[in-house]
DNA sequence: AATAAAGGTGACAACTATTGGCACTATTAA
DNA sequence: TTAATAGTGCCAATAGTTGTCACCTTTATT
């Protein structure tokens, strides 16, 4: 990154942050501590008023906020932020009831010419594709607002065999692979459960105080909560680096990848019910995987592959 | 002076004088022609939106004051636009060499702090997510140029089996389930191939009259030049709606699903070379399809179930 | 008094960016 | 047609930037 770019966001790194230390600004902007000094030395050339606090402890304040010179997005900026704006715009359902075309609108509006020309020819030329959204989702802003606002909600949901009433406390919406998911805390059996947004019929808010605060979770450390059930049972596959390839591509949380003597291993568990499921998702990673235990699952495979030699 | 500085100063001076020449800059800053028309290059880079014209009483103009570009967009907008910035965060390449720092910083910039903590509660609680991209791609940037500029390129292409070189022609290059891939017309083959871009080991734009004009082929139309070789066999499988569902998550251009009678079928053709992956690929749909021809496609996917219940 | 953690200097070699000059081209109004 | 304006491509000289390394200063804690 070039100096001038960098001192600029430096700029607004600090009027971010009132205190910081010079650590700071070398891990953010990947940088040795002599030019991070230099650069420091540049803002007060440039008349930001920072004082500098010697010994342990020490460090960097701003004394009086600054102005920052008037900003636009960069050509760079709004090639990506335009082109995120179209992977994005492929999903049916997201939570922010916004039109895209609005937005579209407006972004171009804020261009110059020239940017406006290069994205036309840009458009031609990439694209982020991802998986589409097969089904849409009536509650994601509802659902949204109940994870926020710490809410209690009281779901209809159908799954392909049953439909059950359920009261969840939502913790965070994400999309993945054409599908929104809630993960929350399902009040009736006290667990972690994640469910999938478009199999949601009707919701309702519940008051209730019986709730768990969920503030410091986010979306990030919420599988902390997820607990195996009694029921649940440990599996250990050995798996190939083509085999780990595909896993990172469609991963689970409840499953890991084990290094033990430069061998690699698929280690989780699964619930009786969804042997089916595994039973599939192993199978598709074919002769990358290779289950070690339990011996019922490599049986409960191997009569997968029978059915299906039949089935043929 | 340094280029930051003056860059800095020029920004102030262009918002203060709505109209001005080359010659104003060339006297103000006292520097040559040359780099003065550099310096307003840079200034359009960053994004001040600037008009030239040309001709006798030409000059310069700023078509609108410098202000923050968010602050048009309503609460929701914003929010859309920020969250489709994060998607795209975690592509560890992308062919915009941008930050997502000065972006989030520039974003929450022109926000009012309401915006702004609704802003930090959301990120917690929302995320889209998609495959990781697995290996870093170090030509994207080119390729894309290469791409826009009717060029022809020479790669050192490597697959697992062998390493090539290649005289390409760029249409466009795009992201899917955790790869880019570059979509080119191969001048060796006479043939439109995709290549995978972490696979392009080096770059080399090479002067070239035998090139195809490719102004009007656009990423959505390329595939219109994807031949079967003379040896593709063609392939038709029954296929349940559940299947249908799993093909749109993970389809391919030589394939399509089509109706008949109520019936749908996924038919395609596949390389003989390619029969291998085709075989990976039926499987992983296990009970969800069934091929109904050829032949020799059943009793090759028989053969991989039955090789498959040996190696467990 | 010693130590750890913070900021700070000077020098240098490798690397990168910027600059001005020049010879062009393109567009527009008079 | 001309004059005035913007814009491009190339090059070599020059200027700026970077990381490393050795060593210094200040301060709170132990």
């Amino acid at each position: 990154m070039k100096k001038s770019e960098r001192l600029n966001q430096m700029l607004r790194f600090v009027n971010q942050r009132q205190r910081f230390t010079l650590k700071d600004v070398i891990n953010e902007f990947q940088i040795s501590k002599r030019t991070a000094l230099r650069d420091i030395a540049s803002l007060e050339e440039m008349g930001v008023p920072l004082y500098a606090e010697y010994g342990r402890y020490g460090g960097y304040r701003l004394v009086k906020p600054i102005t920052l010179p008037p900003i636009s997005f960069s050509s760079q900026e709004v090639f990506a932020l335009y082109f995120a704006m179209q992977a994005l715009q492929s999903f049916t359902s997201t939570p922010f009831e916004i039109s895209y075309r609005s937005v579209h609108e407006k972004f171009l509006e804020g261009l110059t010419t020239k940017q406006r020309k290069q994205i036309d020819s840009l458009q031609k030329r990439v694209a982020f594709f991802h998986a589409e959204q097969l089904h849409e989702c009536a509650y994601l802003e509802e659902l949204l607002l109940a994870s926020t606002n710490n809410q209690i909600l009281s779901i209809v949901y159908t799954t392909e065999k049953q439909t059950t009433i359920r009261r969840i406390q939502p913790i965070s919406i994400y999309a993945m692979k054409g599908y929104w998911y809630c993960q929350s805390l399902d009040l009736n059996k006290k667990a972690y459960r994640v469910f999938r947004c478009d199999r949601i019929k009707s919701i309702e808010v519940v008051e209730d105080v019986d709730m768990i605060d969920v503030e410091g979770i986010t979306i990030e450390n919420a599988h902390v909560f997820w607990k195996p059930t009694d029921q649940a049972i440990p599996f250990k596959c050995e798996i190939t680096k083509t085999g780990i390839e595909q896993f990172i591509q469609s991963q689970f949380p409840s499953m890991k990848i084990k290094e033990e003597h430069n061998d690699y291993y698929l280690v989780g568990t699964y619930e009786p019910t969804e042997v089916d499921f595994i039973i599939r998702y192993l199978a598709s990673f074919g002769k990358t995987i290779r289950i070690v235990e339990p011996v019922s699952l490599k049986e409960q495979l191997k009569a997968y592959y029978l059915d299906l030699i039949n089935y043929i």
